[in-house]
DNA sequence: CGCACCATTGACGTGGTTCAACCTTGGTGG
DNA sequence: CCACCAAGGTTGAACCACGTCAATGGTGCG
């Protein structure tokens, strides 16, 4: 967070599209207006990085729309995806000076935006906030250790297959077949999954060669059947009761 | 947890080894008696099984001594270990009624319980533990991001390293060279790494055969170059300051 | 002593990486 | 308007790290 223009932009909480999951969801009326009295928004780019991993860290916040990428990377340059930020996620440590992890918008990317000691100070003296931001954190070690199962155990074939639910499931506006744009490229889906892009594109192509999955372009995929994607996938969970 | 048989052994909290490190860690002493009252205490041995993935959750709490594991697994039999539970570490949530994952005593372990509605209110009435709740649940957060590197990105051998360097570090009790005693067997191990046994066998060999570390059983480790394995581990932060 | 259980070792197959070439697509300027 | 270029994506061939299968070895307990 080299350059910080933020645009103070002060429209009122109600209309916010993540105000119901967000780190804010449980507030009653006057905790939201604290934080709304607190808060500011920005944007970043596509590809753009909005933290270096072991920056300075003066801000926590929420992701309002687009996607982000947390990751680690070791000396020699290999890298990990070790979180996907999605709208609603959180990202920073309200007791922490320094960013674990690397940020990097993923699509153009708007966080809502809070200082770090002042969200500290509300978490201590708001227990309603405190206790949604334990949920959400306990939630997300739910999610990251779902994911080890992936990283540890799945093929390749089951780990596209399963990223590739995961995103329809989450950002399909419904509708048969499901159909969602990619939010990342090649590079962050191995990224995300531990494998290679060539990898990733191979597996892309077997599972629409077989009819699993449609291609509109790199980005658009459709399903028409998302219980066989998830039989690929391997959480074999598709027992979908049929009504 | 089919048979529940506690032992009520209220002795004090303030001989506990674990009451500087674990949830009560910041405790005041009224608050450090409430939960001294709800406690109880209850010893498992290496092997069996204390919660099953799904079962009824009517206890939370923490490893006093011994070491347990969570573990997930797929319906066709392969299994992850997404994590490993040692002294002071935290079990269960407080919000859910049901185990996320299956937890096995890998050594003899003593826990120290609470029932889950108790601590539940507990933790909605004193800040203070439920602040503290949260400060772990982010250090948790953070060791299974870093887990998730190992687990994509690093190859058999420094997978080992890895694990072996983590446990001489934490369970040594100092002294050169560093000495321990291995929690796990091979099989754990290779769950942890998302190996399998042989591979976890024969890096351990190699390790062994070229130096870098020594075996006492199947169990023992000592390493007299500390640096040297964590060079083979691939985290290559042993630019020990040499005084 | 002998049986289980865990660990080790070996031979072999294979899924995923590596390296390299090629293709697509969208944006830019002549 | 189209030629060109850069960036991202796909495809192919060869290699190798790790998994698989199977046999052997060690160790502690009844």
């Amino acid at each position: 967070m080299t350059r910080i223009d933020l645009q103070i932009a002060k429209s009122g909480c109600s209309a916010c599209p993540i105000r119901h999951r967000a780190i804010c969801a449980t507030c009653e009326p006057e905790e939201l207006d604290r934080l709304s009295g607190m808060k500011s928004y920005r944007t970043w780019k596509a590809g753009e990085t909005i933290l270096l991993e072991g920056a300075q860290l003066p801000f926590v916040g929420s992701v309002v729309s687009g996607c982000a990428t947390l990751t680690r990377s070791m000396e020699d340059g290999r890298i990990q995806m070790v979180g996907l930020l999605l709208p609603s996620d959180f990202v920073g440590r309200h007791d922490r000076e320094t960013a674990a992890y690397e940020v990097v918008a993923a699509t153009d990317v708007t966080f809502c935006l809070f200082k770090r000691a002042e969200f500290r100070q509300m978490l201590v003296e708001t227990p309603h906030v405190m206790e949604r931001m334990l949920q959400m954190s306990l939630d997300e070690l739910d999610a990251a250790r779902d994911w080890m199962i992936l990283l540890g155990r799945k093929t390749a074939r089951e780990k596209v297959a399963t990223l590739l639910a995961n995103i329809l499931r989450r950002a399909a506006s419904s509708g048969h077949p499901l159909r969602a744009e990619l939010p990342l490229t090649r590079d962050a889906m191995a990224s995300y999954l531990g494998l290679t892009i060539e990898t990733v594109s191979r597996q892309m192509t077997a599972l629409r060669k077989e009819g699993v999955i449609e291609m509109q372009g790199h980005r658009g995929i459709t399903c028409a059947d998302l219980s066989a994607l998830l039989t690929e996938a391997g959480d074999d969970e598709d027992g979908l009761p049929l009504a």
